[in-house]
DNA sequence: CGCTAAAGTTCTTTTTCGGAACCCATCTTT
DNA sequence: AAAGATGGGTTCCGAAAAAGAACTTTAGCG
């Protein structure tokens, strides 16, 4: 499979790794979500080189994950802010973070910890069904056939993919 | 930043991405929780060049999320299973999906659904905190420096990463 | 003996990446 | 007015990684 048919297979993984699922990416909207907006800004955080920065800006961009906004005229400056789409990431980033605090902190644990404003305490994220309210374990999950699924793929008796 | 310096990095989203942080291997996570096992079977359903799968695979098994299995002597053939670390990604594949889900799909919908066993419904997750139980969103999350911070970073008094 | 299967490895050609230099339109300082 | 400084890029090069195809190994089968 080549990188650019990736957003076109019928499956939602593969299409959110068609964005997300570079070396760079997930580690810029890291920094969008701790509020980072500018390209100097993200080039001297990341020590990203500058052009594989402006290549993953764009793409986040024309993806509709940032959007660029002026925050000066002349001489005109834009930053890069998170639109709904590029928020709604964030819990990646939350089962990302919680896996790493888990699987790949040292025996003093990990580097940092979240808060939860709303409740106060020092947090980790419960994946809960948004039905029933229990938590979501993948031994207790069936894959089936979707509306958007490829007429093959009905026709083949919904072989999961 | 190099690639290699990426699991030393004082952020577990950093280090999460060492590790599933690259093109492939969130691919072949996915086959493994639809229960695929085998070199040939991964290759054939993910049309991923042999090397590559054979790297991802070892770097895989070398950081514990899965492990070779014996499935036969003479000749010996193994098969590669998910550990308990790797199934700890569950939630890393479900965000991942429910995003594409969300904003992949063309207008038909996503083209698969998840349902969930216990209760039977059609399900999506939703990130509650694990002390109040409420959703969890960005912009009610605070960081701050957990036990394994550098001393640096807690010199610096706790900047953030 | 020749054929097949599973699981890799090797080889060659494209892509992508990292690092450094360069560009350009505006302020700011001398 | 000339000489930086700033922000946001682009260009160029050599190195690393990926795609694609062929080759290897161990063993069973007819």
């Amino acid at each position: 499979m080549r990188w650019e048919e990736l957003d076109r297979e019928p499956c939602s993984l593969a299409r959110s790794l068609s964005i997300v699922g570079d070396r760079w990416t997930l580690l810029v909207l890291r920094e969008c979500f701790l509020r980072v907006r500018r390209f100097e800004e993200f080039e001297q955080r990341l020590g990203i080189a500058r052009h594989v920065l402006a290549d993953r800006l764009k793409k986040l961009t024309d993806a509709g994950v940032l959007r660029k906004e002026p925050y000066q005229e002349r001489p005109r400056r834009e930053e890069y802010r998170l639109t709904e789409k590029g928020l709604d990431l964030y819990p990646v980033m939350l089962a990302l973070l919680d896996w790493g605090d888990k699987w790949m902190s040292g025996p003093e644990g990990p580097p940092l910890l979240r808060r939860h404003k709303v409740c106060g305490h020092v947090t980790h994220a419960v994946h809960t069904c948004s039905e029933c309210g229990e938590e979501l374990k993948a031994r207790d999950m069936t894959v089936e056939l979707g509306p958007g699924a490829p007429a093959a793929m009905k026709a083949a008796g919904g072989k999961a993919e």
